[in-house]
RNA sequence: GCCCGGGUGGCGGAAUGGCAGACGCGGAGGAUUCAAAAUCCUCUGUCCGAAAGGGCGUGUGGGUUCAAAUCCCACCCCGGGCACCA
């Protein structure tokens, strides 16, 4: 037997040759067929952890398996450099941030090369690398001259622990900051937008067609929130309840135009801007108590629906009319109507929906069903006579049934269903030009800009007589000065930094000012996958040539955490930049196809830095190899599940490589190897061979690692048995058998095959060919039929492949096992040959 | 509350209507060795049984089917997402 399975040996080396020999180096004329494999570009925390290794493994693994099947595979890395905690330490150590990072960028690369991940680090992309800055500022330019970047002033979210505001994607459900924890508060401030919610349809309509996991896509559906309804106007009545026609009237939205003779009050707003306008001087003063209280409450309060419900609104002494009954009805306002949804006031309908219900309880005001419940309903709600009157229901009765009490001069609903009266009244409220049907979206524009020092800055100058300036391409990109001191407050240096702020006036050449905001780092993320199809260019961003040779990413990689930010933004960008001439017209979708791997964890809980129980890959490669702790990580755990650092097998990985490396090294020196004719023996050894490339081939293409590894697994302890066996080893046969699993073996576990293949064949074995099953090899000569009698197994019978159901069915009934449980003739016999034969008495 | 996942040995998991538990870990036994490590081989769901063999078994309860971990209905539990969005 040869020496051990030593990987210090030869590890470092082939990382060494693969980067030497440019082996994964891909340019733009390569004549192979091109694909795009992608895993999402890392923030650069330093040194990688476990997780790190467990997603650029899944990566890895599949620009080598491409490559071998005759691709020419792009696969950049990058990094994700700008964010708050280069900012954060420099604030600490007084580091500046950019030395801070490019620290933290060499640590992390190296990591990468050490697990064995092989990338074209040509076209690293870097966000804060000034180049791919200039280019960032360049497409913000271009999105603000087409009006999809503009500066309003809006509620928006500022984190108090970051010192800066977040957008709506970066706040959690519980109202704290996805990064500092912090509770986020809501603060009125002129800040920038992108004009995403221009693309919400064409966002959610193009869903459909990509190959991602499901719940992503119900994520991002859920977010864009797409709601159909009616908006229209709810006249204000004077003080006799007839309808005003000196003012305008009361512009609402509902999903439920149906329910509109249920219609007994409105709701606007606190914040709603006709307010003073609508409320009667008797009023006022219990409003403006009720604003002031409303407007103390953090998000979270408000959201929490423990608070007394009466300290939750209040009357404005004013009445609106229900265009439907030309009833006179209260006006309110309530906390539970938002000012950035719809037009920010509803009508109110009790009867069935359980928020006005409840509010209505509490205000005494009149609960009038029109939607008729169902029998099951009544039943649950231990209501025996559903014609009970609304006002003794225990809750609002929100589904579908027959419409009743529905009636006027022009518009009759009683009979109908829900879709049917939504359809009706909403042609109803057209034809009377009281208001039209009309889609709402949840989702907001993209609040873009940042009050932090460490990253991009937003192109823009003020001045006093032209206003909001552009800064000229000529003058791209503005980056941050570098004697900067980061003070103990937090706050931003930029705002502060007199060289920095003070400019010109590119329109008058005025004295004028900087912009002091960055963009979010969301913002860097949003197209580096298209700067990857075309790192070098110095003209553009890309060109349109160059995305449209390997966009969309064919395989891209990366955390579910990201469903509904990176991935979100990514794919407006990439709609935008479409739409402006600067991408392929045809580019609608950045990536094809998503895998969401799961994440590492640690006794249970995330792994992170800040918990201190992170798994440093470094001295298990020392102890074990990189092979093994990728064959490790691919099999513990199907790639999209979570797994538990504990789970992993590393000590039955590492020996399994040295299984492998003693078979392979070793072939050379068995002695009772036979040449010639091949015996049945070695004709199954073959077949097994062939049948093994079916299974991994199969098995990688539908991302199922860990089965790979089982398929391995199993494969070499056969091998191991016929080379012990006691006609010995046919030399061909195991040949081909032991060279078949090194080929296989290349993408997960590169560094062993690598160095096994060179001993046996003195070539690279990540430049070969992916092996072929060969179809004729993958048949048998004989399959075991399972017999059952009725669904139990009572026998088995080896039987030829090819039997027919007649001659399966006669063995099957000649079997003395089953005899046993038949006492006649069989009723029915069902035959899969030559699987199966199930004998019901 | 709504929407997604998921529930299988001591553990990670396999099985896309057809032999439940592949493969690995752990455990037991054996070979090799002066001995040990390493390595190699065998066994390992559970109950009854000396064995042959048989019963039971994929969260719970029903159903469809010749046949269900797999499909359908109801429920329980775990994980994740959304949550006053009118």
């Amino acid at each position: 037997m040869a020496s051990g399975y030593n990987p210090a040996e030869y590890e470092s080396r082939w990382q060494q040759r693969w980067i030497d020999e440019r082996t994964y180096e891909i340019d733009n004329d390569d004549p192979r067929p091109s694909t795009y494999v992608l895993s999402m570009y890392p923030y650069p925390s330093g040194k990688a952890h476990i997780g790190h290794v467990r997603n650029y493994t899944f990566g890895d693994l599949l620009v080598r398996y491409r490559t071998m099947n005759g691709f020419g595979v792009l696969s950049p890395i990058g990094f994700d450099s700008f964010g708050l905690p280069a900012e954060n330490a420099a604030i600490k150590s007084g580091e500046h941030p950019r030395t801070y990072t490019d620290a933290r960028i060499e640590e992390l690369s190296s990591s990468l090369t050490k697990i064995g991940a092989v990338y074209d680090w040509r076209r690293m992309v870097k966000s804060h690398d000034p180049e791919y800055m200039r280019w960032g500022q360049w497409i913000f330019k271009q999105f603000y001259n087409a009006g999809l970047a503009y500066r309003a002033e809006a509620p928006v979210n500022w984190c108090p622990g970051c010192k800066t505001v977040l957008a709506n994607e970066q706040v959690l459900g519980d109202g704290t900051c996805e990064r500092s924890g912090d509770l986020v508060e809501r603060v009125d401030k002129v800040q920038w937008f992108y004009k995403i919610t221009q693309y919400a349809q064409e966002l959610l309509d193009d869903l459909d067609d990509l190959d991602w996991p499901k719940r992503v896509k119900t994520m991002q559906t859920n977010w864009i929130g797409r709601s159909e309804g009616a908006e229209f106007a709810l006249p204000i009545a004077d003080a006799e309840g007839n309808a005003r026609t000196d003012v305008p009237g009361l512009a609402v939205y509902t999903t439920r135009p149906d329910t509109g003779f249920g219609m007994t009050f409105a709701v606007m707003a606190p914040e709603h801007e006709r307010v003073d306008e609508l409320t009667t001087a008797d009023n006022a003063e219990a409003v403006a108590a009720f604003r002031a209280t409303v407007g103390e409450k953090s998000e979270i309060d408000r959201m929490s629906t423990s608070g007394p419900i009466e300290k939750r609104g209040v009357d404005t002494g004013t009445k609106v009319v229900n265009p439907f009954t030309g009833e006179a009805i209260p006006l309110f306002l309530a906390d539970y109507v938002l000012t950035t949804y719809g037009t920010g006031a509803i009508m109110a309908v009790p009867a069935h929906d359980q928020r006005d219900f409840e509010f209505a309880r509490t205000f005494e005001v009149p609960i009038r069903s029109v939607v008729q419940p169902t029998a099951k309903w009544a039943d649950e709600n231990q209501l025996p006579n559903a014609m009970r009157p609304a006002s003794e229901w225990p809750k609002a009765f929100v589904d579908d049934g027959e419409i009743v009490n529905s009636s006027n001069g022009s518009l009759d609903l009683n009979g109908l269903s829900v879709s049917a009266g939504v359809q009706r009244a909403t042609e109803w409220l057209e034809s009377e030009e009281l208001g039209e049907g009309r889609v709402n979206f949840r989702l907001r524009d993209w609040l873009l800009s940042r009050q932090r020092f460490w990253g991009c800055p937003i192109p823009i100058i003020y001045c006093d007589d032209c206003g909001e300036q552009l800064v000229p391409d000529d003058q791209l990109p503005v980056v941050a000065p570098d004697d900067v001191e980061f003070g103990a407050d937090g706050r931003s240096p930029l705002a502060t930094h007199e060289d920095f702020l003070s400019t010109t006036c590119p329109e008058c050449g005025k004295p004028a000012t900087r912009e002091t905001d960055t963009m979010d780092t969301f913002v860097d993320s949003s197209w580096y996958f298209l700067r990857f199809a075309d790192a070098f260019n110095t003209d553009a961003p890309f060109t349109a040539d160059a995305a449209q040779r390997w966009l969309p990413v064919d395989q891209y990689i990366g955390g579910v955490e990201h469903a509904i930010l990176h991935l979100l933004y990514a794919r407006f960008y990439t709609k935008a930049l479409a739409d402006l001439g600067v991408a392929p017209k045809e580019l609608r979708e950045p990536f094809k196809r998503l895998f969401t791997q799961g994440m590492v964890r640690m006794g249970g809980g995330k792994m992170s830095k800040s918990k201190g129980n992170l798994v440093a890959p470094e001295a298990i490669i020392e102890e074990h190899g990189a092979d093994a702790l990728r064959l490790a990580i691919l099999q513990v755990k199907p790639p999209a599940e979570d797994v538990d650092w504990e789970d992993f097998q590393l000590d039955g990985c590492s020996r399994y490589l040295g299984r492998v490396w003693r078979l392979a090294a070793s072939t050379g020196d068995i002695d009772n190897k036979r040449s010639g004719d091949t015996t049945n023996a070695d004709d199954e050894i073959t077949k097994s061979t062939h049948r093994l490339i079916e299974r991994v081939t199969n098995d990688l293409e539908r991302w199922s690692y860990n089965t790979a590894v089982a398929a391995y697994m199993e494969f070499t302890n056969e091998l191991y048995r016929y080379v012990q066996s006691d006609g010995g080893p046919h030399d061909t046969t195991l040949d081909f058998a032991v060279d078949t699993l090194l080929l296989l073996l290349a993408p997960p576990v590169p560094h062993v095959a690598a160095e096994l293949w060179e001993m046996r064949h003195g070539t690279h074995i990540h430049e070969q060919t992916w092996p072929v099953a060969d179809e004729s090899m993958l048949t048998v000569a004989t399959e075991t039929m399972i017999v059952q009698v009725k669904g139990k197994l009572r026998d088995r019978i080896e039987v030829p492949a090819e039997i027919s159901d007649a001659d399966a069915e006669a063995l099957a009934l000649a079997s003395e096992k089953v005899q046993q449980f038949l006492d006649g003739p069989p009723a029915k016999v069902i035959v899969r040959a030559p699987k199966l034969v199930n004998i019901v008495p």
